[in-house]
DNA sequence: ACAATTTCGAGAGCACTGCTCTTGACTTCG
DNA sequence: CGAAGTCAAGAGCAGTGCTCTCGAAATTGT
C-alpha cells in the first residue's frame, strides 16, 4: 500500500534498472547490434535466463531503452526551453536545436537508435511514440509561441490538399495559432536537424564540413531567420 | 589478355555477382542485420566456408553492397538530371531529388544501409568515400549551373571563419561559382532531404505526414524557391 | 502459524551465427 | 607431365537469442 512496497518489488525495480544501466553501457561501446542478453547477464553476474524475468525479449529492452532515449531528448530539450524562456524566439531556437545536437553527440548511440535506421525485424511498438512526439513539439511551441506574437512569417505558398490536412492535423492538436505553412516550414526545419546530425554522426561529412559546429549553428540560425524570428 | 579470360575467371566473376545478387535479396528481405551468409551460401547450393574465397569477411560483403548501392543511387540521380536538363533549373532540382526519394521507397534496405546508421563494429573503408560523393554532387551541378546563369540567390549571411573556409573548399573542388552562402544552403538542403526521407522511411511521420509524397513535393520545391531557381 | 501460490535464479539444451583451419580434388601454366 | 595455384567441402570454435524444467525462496490467504 505504501511507497516502498514488499522487498521482492523492490529488488525488481532495482535490478530493471541495473539491466537498462548495464545495457546502455553495452550500446554506447559497441552499438545495438552489439548489444547482448548473454554479455548484460555475464556483467551482472547472473545466468542469462534469469534477465528474461525482465525482460521477455531482446526487442522489448531495447524498446525501453528507445523510450528513455526518447525521454531523455525530451526533457534536455524542455530544460534548454526554458531556460532560454526569457531570451526571445531566437535564443529558444537556438536553445532547442543545440540541445538535440548536444545530446547526439553526447549519445551517439542511443541517439541512432530513436533517429537512425530502425533495427530490423523490430517493429517500434505503440508506447514508443507518444515519448518520440515530446521533443518536436517543444519546437512547435515556440512557433506557437511566436504565432501569438505576431513574430511568425507567412509568406510561402499555401499548401493545398492532403497536404494541408494533414498539416492542419498537427496544428489543431498542438498549435492552434500557426498556419499550414509555418507548420510545412517547421517540419523541413525538424527533418534537416535529424539529417545534419545524422550526417555529422554517421560520418557523412568527412572531409568536407567536419567538423559541423559551425556548420550547424549557422544553419540554426537560418532557420530561425526562415521561420521570422527577429534578430 | 582479352575480355574474356579463362574460364576459372569468368565463373569467378559470375560467381561474385550472384553472391551479391542473393545478399540484396536477404537485405531488402530483412534488412543488413539479417544479412547471413550462412544463409546466402545456402541458398546459393554452397556451403558457408566457401563464400570466404569470395569476400573474406561478412563485412567485405557488406561493403561491396554498400558501394552499389552508392552508385545505383547516383546513377539514378545522374540519369534524372540529364533527362531534365531542357526544362530548367527548378525542374532538374525536382527531378534529382524525387530520383533520391523514389529509389529510397523502392530500396528502403538499401537506403538504411548507406544514409541511415552505420552497422556497428562495421567502419566505412576509403572505397566507399568516392561513390559517396556522386549524388550530392549531381545537386552542387545544378547549382553551379544556376550561378553561371546568374540565377542562383545569394541574399543570406555570409559564412564566416571555419565554415567558410570549409564551404570555399568544397566549391573549389567541384563548383567553383556557388559562392559560400548557397554552398551552406545546398548543404542544408541536402541534409534536409536525408532528413526527409528517413522520417518517412523509418515512421517518424506515422500519424502525421504519412503518406509523405504531398510533403516531399511541397518541400522540394520550397527548397528551389531559396535557392531562386525561376518557377 | 501453516499451507498454497507466485516469483525467481540456475542449468541444460536448441538452432543459429561468423569465422578458421585442414583436406582432397580440380584447373592452369611452365 | 608435374608444380603451383585455386576451389568447395567439412569439422570445429565461440558466441548468440530463446525455451523449458527444477528447486528454492518470498509472498499471500486462511
Amino acid at each position: 500500500m505504501n511507497a516502498s512496497r514488499t522487498a521482492r518489488e523492490r529488488a525488481r525495480a532495482e535490478l530493471t534498472r541495473e539491466i537498462k544501466e548495464e545495457a546502455r553501457r553495452q550500446l554506447a561501446a559497441s552499438g545495438a547490434q552489439g548489444l547482448s542478453l548473454r554479455a548484460v547477464s555475464r556483467e551482472l553476474g547472473m545466468v542469462s535466463s534469469a534477465l528474461y524475468r525482465y525482460f521477455p525479449s531482446r526487442d522489448e529492452l531495447l524498446t525501453a531503452l528507445i523510450v528513455d532515449a526518447y525521454d531523455a531528448v525530451g526533457e534536455r530539450a524542455e530544460k534548454a526551453d526554458r531556460e532560454a524562456a526569457g531570451d526571445g524566439l531566437r535564443a529558444r531556437w537556438r536553445a532547442v536545436c543545440h540541445a538535440l545536437r548536444d545530446w547526439a553527440v553526447e549519445h551517439p548511440h542511443e541517439y541512432a537508435l530513436i533517429y537512425g535506421s530502425p533495427v530490423p525485424g523490430y517493429a517500434a511498438p505503440e508506447d514508443t511514440i507518444a515519448p518520440a512526439t515530446r521533443y518536436p513539439f517543444v519546437l512547435i511551441g515556440i512557433a506557437q509561441d511566436a504565432a501569438t506574437a505576431g513574430h511568425l512569417a507567412a509568406d510561402a505558398p499555401a499548401p493545398a490538399g492532403r497536404l494541408a490536412g494533414q498539416l492542419q492535423g498537427i496544428s489543431d492538436a498542438m498549435a492552434p495559432d500557426v498556419p499550414p505553412a509555418a507548420m510545412a516550414r517547421l517540419a523541413a526545419h525538424w527533418s534537416q536537424l535529424t539529417g545534419m546530425i545524422g550526417f555529422e554522426l554517421f560520418g557523412q561529412f568527412a572531409n568536407t564540413l567536419d567538423p559541423a559546429d559551425d556548420f550547424f549553428a549557422y544553419s540554426v540560425d537560418r532557420m530561425a531567420d526562415d521561420l521570422g524570428f527577429p534578430a
